[in-house]
RNA sequence: GGGCGGUUAGCUCAGUUGGGAGAGCACCUGCCUUACAAGCAGGGGGUCACUGGUUCGAGCCCAGUACCGCCCACCA
């Protein structure tokens, strides 16, 4: 190795991930490892398309989570050898993209409505031209191996495209249409939202019982609403058919107050006859129950709520342009005057807000386009139903999933934005001809009149259900298309399993023949260390750039893989901080292999015992952490990683190997095996600590090219060495006893114990003989092999052997004995435990011969150390 | 209203088919041992929420209770 990379090597003590990462990041995105040639089959090849951020997006947690998931599993396939893309875009985000624009342009002084659709649209794109790589530059900064060079946004041309000609199929098929319906209004966004986007509280609220008088001037009738405001649009009363209560009244008129209009008394099966007072004020304009009843019998739909949010002119000219807030006490005023509210319950119960504004929910009926999906779901029902897309983990996931697709209602498709896809439907005002059609008509094919575009666009997750075939370049049939649908894996969040993976697979198999992934995996959430959502608003979130700005990407990766598993958790900075850790022990571990073999070879060179352990513990390892990502089991695959290399391969092996190195005149066998080692190790490692392990293998003098692109390892059975594995594991237990019995007795640190060793038997005996120069140093203390009785000095037991320590300065045989005396007394509680099991016939009796037998083995190495300990 | 999940060490979480309770951090003790003090060695600490059941044996299986959380839902 040059001598400027050895000097290298000794000044940095410290892993420096801030200085290394941005290179690193450099070395891969200049070789272009990352970007995927359309060739081959979607069988051969591996493929991921990333759940596209918003363009207005900031990396967050669960981008880092998911986004780390993702490459994970990427990096690994591609060090398989498979051509393994993650496909990168971004979305267009209506609702959020407009407002962003819409703040903006409010600081100027100006408004949308100021600019015009057409302007405000250039300014939308030259926002995202300016801002809109911000999050890409983020993934980066994670180590993301996204095809940078294949980004895709869902408002370019040939995304539209896609988005128009699935608008057009769905609509010749009649699954698309346009009705005035009631719709779920945001008075925030002044925009139609769809049902998955209106989020329910509790609220608490006032019941009003309002008394209704009879037309025929006998009594009144009383209904009981929370909202008082939407009476001015009754169109009626309805009670049960079955509520004796009532039954003289069906057919009967009550007068509205307030208004005076005439409500028809009618019969319905909704109305529950255990609720309030059994009669129910119907308002088929403002709720969506009695709008599905007005519907049923035929009731005028009265509107006293505009778009705003406001009471329109219907509402009557004392309400009218008040609040709705306003209205209800202003309604309740009035009515208080005729006294006509009779009772007041305070009562709790759950409102719909819009998700997007955080305002109610205002139900409105509205001329909209929907889209019809129960057709659709039938054969996506059959791909979960067949495990053809695995939902993972599939409990409860996939009944989940199913029990949603099975009672599909119609989704409000169109939205009341600028931004957006907008709807390719065209209106002759001249002869009311519709044109719908992917392909923007010239002229009315009837009368030649000039065409009106529709003005709404689509609800932003109409164009996302299309992403993992639209990525790829359909409608065209693209190369990448052949080469990488349907892909392989997605991994998401529980809140978007319907409105996006369940759409996605209906679209998948509609338009492009094949479900558009085989495994799903829902991840936890990663919550605010309080135990709250991580959200903005909440100012609970905590920014993942900032955690790799301190402690390094591989860390942050390292943490959340470490973390999160099936259940939700809250963020741990401790568990990153392991990973910034690992990262430095990494670097740490390294400088002393390299900084002290001989590079002849990197082969796994067997020469010692200890060799045959780490290798064999190498192949176990290997496969472990293959098997584990391949059921997506992140997590553990993690801490093995971590384990290893820590536990086995630093605390173990290289003290164990430390006199090789510094003391022997032949150093090659150990340092293959070293290097052989630590690089397959780091290739395991490299997908999840792609810098970290990158950097360090540079240094590696068998380095060929870059780890990012070396392949991955494989285990080999026939390096398993399971004689080798018991031995080292006998001489790392007896060294821990030893230590501990120094510790018990109190021995200083710096103390030489010297001692006999008698083993038990001839196997042990050989063992000990191969590990007594590494106990003897790891434990501090000079031991002879010996057999036969002990003379003087203090017995201690260690695995399959006894020791004899010798009397010394820092050893008092007769003090030591007494101080031996708690762990004495263990030993006796195991040895009553296991006597106690034993004893009791049915035990023996009932329980399986391997079970009695490891308690009896138990039992009689208990007994036996406590003979040796006791004498 | 329906469905689901959680409750294990001071904290955050693991715990595969029921067979002597684990990790990281924190804490205590001792170490600047020529890779790493972001380190090394050793240690203390748990009625596995509660009650009952099944079993030779339960953190794990069954029934119920309590508390926390999530999802779905058109009862004013």
């Amino acid at each position: 190795m040059a001598e400027d990379r050895l000097a290298t090597l000794r000044e940095r003590t410290r892993y420096d991930p801030g200085e290394v990462e941005p290179r690193v990041l450099e070395q891969w995105l200049e070789a272009g490892y990352f970007h995927s040639p359309a060739t081959g089959t979607a069988a051969e090849n591996f493929s991921i398309a990333i759940p596209p951020p918003n363009v207005t997006g900031e990396l967050h947690m669960g981008h880092a989570l998911n986004g780390t998931m993702q490459d994970w599993l990427t990096r690994m396939r591609r060090m398989q050898g498979r051509n393994a893309l993650w496909a990168l875009g971004l979305d267009h985000a209506g609702i959020a993209t407009q407002m962003v624009v819409e703040k903006q342009l409010a600081s100027e002084g100006t408004s949308r409505e100021e600019l015009g659709r057409e302007q405000f649209e250039r300014r939308v794109w030259e926002w995202k031209e300016r801002y809109g790589s911000r999050i890409v530059e983020q993934y980066k900064r994670l180590g993301a191996s996204c095809d940078y060079e294949r980004e895709r946004f869902t408002m370019d041309e040939g995304y539209v495209r896609a988005v128009y000609k699935v608008f057009q199929a769905l609509y010749d098929k009649g699954y698309i249409y346009r009705d005035n319906y009631m719709v779920n209004w945001d008075p925030g966004s002044r925009s139609a939202i769809s049902d998955l986007e209106v989020e329910h509280r509790e609220v608490e609220d006032t019941l009003y019982f309002v008394d209704y008088p009879l037309e025929s001037g006998e009594g009144h009738v009383t209904i009981a609403t929370v909202r008082p405001e939407t009476m001015l649009a009754d169109t009626a009363i309805a009670v049960n058919p079955n509520d004796e209560r009532y039954l003289h009244l069906i057919g009967q008129v009550a007068m509205l107050p307030l208004v005076a209009r005439r409500l028809p008394i009618i019969a319905d099966d909704y109305v529950d006859p255990e609720f309030g007072t059994g009669a129910l004020k119907i308002t088929p304009g403002h709720d969506p129950n009695d709008f599905e009843i007005g519907r049923r019998h035929g009731l005028e739909e009265i509107s006293v709520i505009g778009e705003d949010g406001r009471m329109t002119a219907e509402a009557g000219e004392a309400f009218a342009g008040l609040t709705v807030t306003e209205a209800r006490s202003a309604v309740v005023e009035a009515l208080d005057r005729e006294g006509a509210i009779s009772r007041r319950d305070p009562y709790v119960h759950s409102v719909g807000f819009s998700e997007r504004s955080g305002v109610p929910i205002e139900p409105l009926i509205s001329l909209q386009w929907f889209c019809r999906m129960d057709e659709l779901a039938v054969p996506a029902i059959e791909a979960v139903e067949s495990d053809r897309v695995r939902i993972m983990p599939a409990d409860p996931w996939k009944r989940v999933l199913l029990d949603w697709m099975r009672s599909l209602r119609p989704w409000c498709i169109s939205r009341q934005l600028w931004w957006g896809h907008r709807i390719p439907v065209w209106y002759c005002d001249a002869c009311e001809e519709v044109y719908v059609s992917e392909l923007r008509p010239d002229r009315c094919g009837a009368c030649e009149g000039e065409l009106r575009q529709e003005t709404d666009v689509l609800d932003t997750w109409f164009s996302s259900q299309l992403w993992p075939f639209a990525v790829l370049g359909w409608p065209d049939d693209t190369p990448e298309l052949r080469a990488f649908y349907p892909t392989d894996f997605l991994t998401t969040a529980r809140e978007i399993l319907y409105l996006w993976v369940a759409r996605m697979i209906m679209m998948g198999l509609e338009f492009a023949g094949e479900v558009p992934f085989d495994d799903v995996y829902v991840h936890s959430v990663i919550l605010a260390p309080d135990g709250r959502r991580m959200s903005k608003s909440l100012g609970t979130g905590i920014d993942p750039l900032l955690a790799i700005d301190e402690l390094g990407a591989d860390a942050l990766r390292f943490g959340l893989m470490g973390m999160s598993s099936s259940q939700d958790v809250r963020y741990s900075v401790k568990r990153v901080e392991q990973g910034r850790d690992l990262a430095n022990k990494m670097w740490n571990a390294s400088r002393l292999v390299l900084l002290n073999t001989d590079a002849v070879s990197a082969q796994p060179l067997r020469e010692t015992v200890e060799d045959r352990w780490i290798v064999s513990r190498l192949q176990r390892l290997t496969g472990g952490v293959t098997a584990k990502i391949d059921a997506y089991d992140f997590s553990h695959a993690a801490l093995e990683l971590y384990s290893f290399f820590w536990n086995e391969f630093c605390d173990w092996y290289l003290e164990m190997v430390k006199p090789r190195l510094y003391e022997s005149d032949d150093r090659s066998g150990v340092s293959a095996t070293l290097l052989h080692v630590l690089e397959e190790t780091l290739a395991l490692m490299h997908p999840l600590m792609p810098f970290v392990t990158e950097e360090i293998y540079g240094f590696l003098p068998q380095a060929d090219g870059h780890l990012a692109v070396r392949r991955f390892p494989q285990a080999d059975d026939s390096l398993l060495d399971e004689q080798a594995e018991r031995e080292v594991e006998t001489a790392i237990e007896a060294t821990r006893r030893l230590r501990r019995y120094r510790d018990i007795l109190g021995v200083p640190a710096a103390a030489r114990l010297s001692g006999r060793l008698v083993p038990a038997g001839k196997r042990e005996g050989e063992t000990y003989e191969r590990a007594l120069g590494t106990i003897q140093r790891l434990a501090r203390l000079d031991l002879e092999l010996a057999d036969g009785s002990h003379d003087f000095g203090l017995v201690l037991t260690v695995p399959g052997a006894t020791i004899e320590l010798l009397p010394s300065e820092a050893l008092d045989p007769q003090q030591a004995r007494s101080r031996l005396g708690a762990h004495l007394e263990e030993l006796r509680a195991e040895a009553a435990r296991a006597r106690g099991k034993l004893s009791n016939a049915r035990f023996v009796e009932k329980a399986p011969a391997d079970v009695v037998q490891q308690e009896r083995d138990k039992l009689e190495r208990f007994e036996r150390e406590l003979a040796e300990l006791e004498r």
